[in-house]
DNA sequence: CTGAAAGCGCTTACAG
DNA sequence: CTGAAAGCGCTTACAG
């Protein structure tokens, strides 16, 4: 049982407003008071009860953006769906939400703009790497918590997968498919983007080729560059194992089954498409980064610094990166 | 925003107090008075405020009971951790920890007994599947949260993983491993212990042999046996894949390493031994079933009914199945 | 069987 | 710059 605010106001000799002002900030105390309050709080190692401070704030209303990209995106929907059902637990938190589709900079631009102006108490954000994206963020004086994609702007925290951790783990499941060691291919959107880059990396670092190639393609997140590409790959007749560490595997898993190839496949993520391949054998795993907690996650550390006032431990917070098998269960985890 | 009980009692003409004997069943209310408050608690959907609880709750205490067989056990050593690092969340909770070593019922029920005597309000426990322990836990007034082992008494939460499942996800790794089928040999502790058979069903449901073998054995949990098992398996030179789904590990691990097999091995759990020999290459995979978890949400589910007075949404509460690879990263999820 | 009052640990106006 | 009072939504004695 911590020392409470009454306690604290009592051993300084002050009311407990004045006490309350220096916890918060809130200025208006004489340098001598706060000094002495400051020293009973570390002393006696003050934590302010939780319980009381929701009891008070629960009259408040708080209002919380996100920007959010999830339009055709089924990836970012279950993000979506996370932040929506962690925040339907507090009913005073209203969510501002505005979604677009792609990876248009000028559209989440647009979207920041205008969510700012929705007098909103801290923004959620997947944040395009651009220059421009940076420089509005780093505008902002509300919290910013960054979800998915991290860049560098100051922020109250980064919530999201260690892509590099991905990538090794899909080398771990090659390594069991291919013992003897083989050929791969790897597929990624653009080596423009970290995560992808990272995820071919940590592949590398974990798979035995045993002297044979890993190669490397790009398909720009694109299906029908993908579809393509896979036919290539496939017609080619020198590979064992596809990966494809982004998006594109619809494409993908079109060209392999228009050829009946029986090459064995690793991907990421777990949209519809890739749960119909893995429940039919198609792909033997995919690796997920429990998308719907990136969402849930990035929501309860927003309430804990609105209606708590603590900050998370860490600004980086990481989602597991997960392997999921033919038989794997679910639901996902919030 | 939930109605109020001030604002039933209003609504009812009552004082709060007399609501708040209703809501409690405290007794000691006219049937009259009863039936009103009991309709417009209905009729608004009440929903007590869970910060204003545990403010109130804030100065009792509350006395816990576990009874477990951690003692030389590591995979209990996890649960117990983390039902203690949950505990530790709340000043007002205080642990009463009965512990022993191994499956002898008799420790279990003397554990209960004594832990029976402590005063405590809950109590969370493994329980030993017997006729003994079954009898003594039915007598119990207070909560009971069974943790990893789930048996046919009334409950207030069971908190354990998919014993088929994480079989089933065996079956997938074997697949992967061995895609023109092989002899299997599955190694369980005894068929007597429903998760090793259920572990069993789940791999062969899963796993295709193409024609081969899966053999079934029992080691009785124990090293020495399973180390003199495994080396019967190896030198039989019949079998592609050992699947160890329960415990001698270590011991099958030794056998293996004496002998200089490469034959391919999955387990499941995550010990020292087991991470060691996966980080070494020893094991494809290792099916987990979050330990640590186990134990928090048991603490949670106890604190819930106890400081906020509400009961899990299911009886049932289960943890995930993961599957380890030699890449994993730690830690553990809480 | 019932109600009025005090209190849990905070924050929020308000008055000075 | 400071303090006294009221209130958030509950529960707990206590009095009748």
């Amino acid at each position: 049982m911590s020392i409470t605010i009454k306690k604290i106001a009592e051993l300084s000799n002050v009311s407990r407003g004045t006490v309350d002002r220096v916890i918060h900030n809130r200025g208006g105390v004489s340098e001598e008071n706060r000094k002495k309050i400051e020293y009973i709080i570390k002393k006696y190692n003050y934590k302010s009860n939780r319980h009381a401070q929701g009891l008070v704030n629960s009259k408040k209303t708080f209002r919380v953006g996100v920007v959010i990209n999830n339009i055709g995106n089924e990836f970012f929907d279950y993000v979506l769906e996370g932040l929506m059902y962690e925040a339907n637990k507090s009913s005073n938190i209203n969510l501002i939400i505005k979604n677009f589709k792609g990876y248009d900079e000028e559209k989440q631009i647009e979207a920041i703009d205008s969510i700012m102006k929705e007098n909103i108490q801290a923004l959620i954000i997947n944040p395009f790497n651009t220059k421009k994206v940076i420089e509005k963020l780093s505008q902002i004086k509300i919290p910013i918590v960054l979800m998915n994609n991290d860049i560098d702007i100051e922020k109250l925290a980064f919530v999201g997968c260690d892509y590099y951790n991905s990538g090794q783990l899909s080398g771990d499941i090659a390594n069991i498919a291919l013992p003897s060691g083989g050929n791969v291919a790897i597929i990624v959107g653009s080596y423009k983007i970290r995560g992808h880059v990272e995820r071919i990396e940590g592949f590398k670092d974990a798979f035995k080729s045993k002297g044979k190639q890993v190669q490397t393609f790009e398909n720009q997140d694109d299906d029908e560059q993908s579809y393509l590409l896979t036919k290539d790959i496939i017609l080619s007749n020198g590979y064992d194992l596809i990966y494809y560490a982004a998006a594109g595997i619809s494409g993908g898993l079109k060209a392999i089954a228009e050829t009946g190839s029986k090459i064995k496949v690793i991907t990421v993520d777990e949209t519809k498409a890739v749960r119909k391949a893995l429940a039919e054998g198609k792909i033997l795993a995919t690796i997920t980064q429990q998308p719907y907690k990136q969402g849930s996650r990035s929501l309860q550390i927003v309430r804990d610094y609105l209606v708590y006032n603590s900050k998370p431990l860490d600004v980086q917070n990481m989602t597991g990166n997960r392997v999921h098998l033919k038989n794997m269960k679910f639901p996902v985890e919030k």
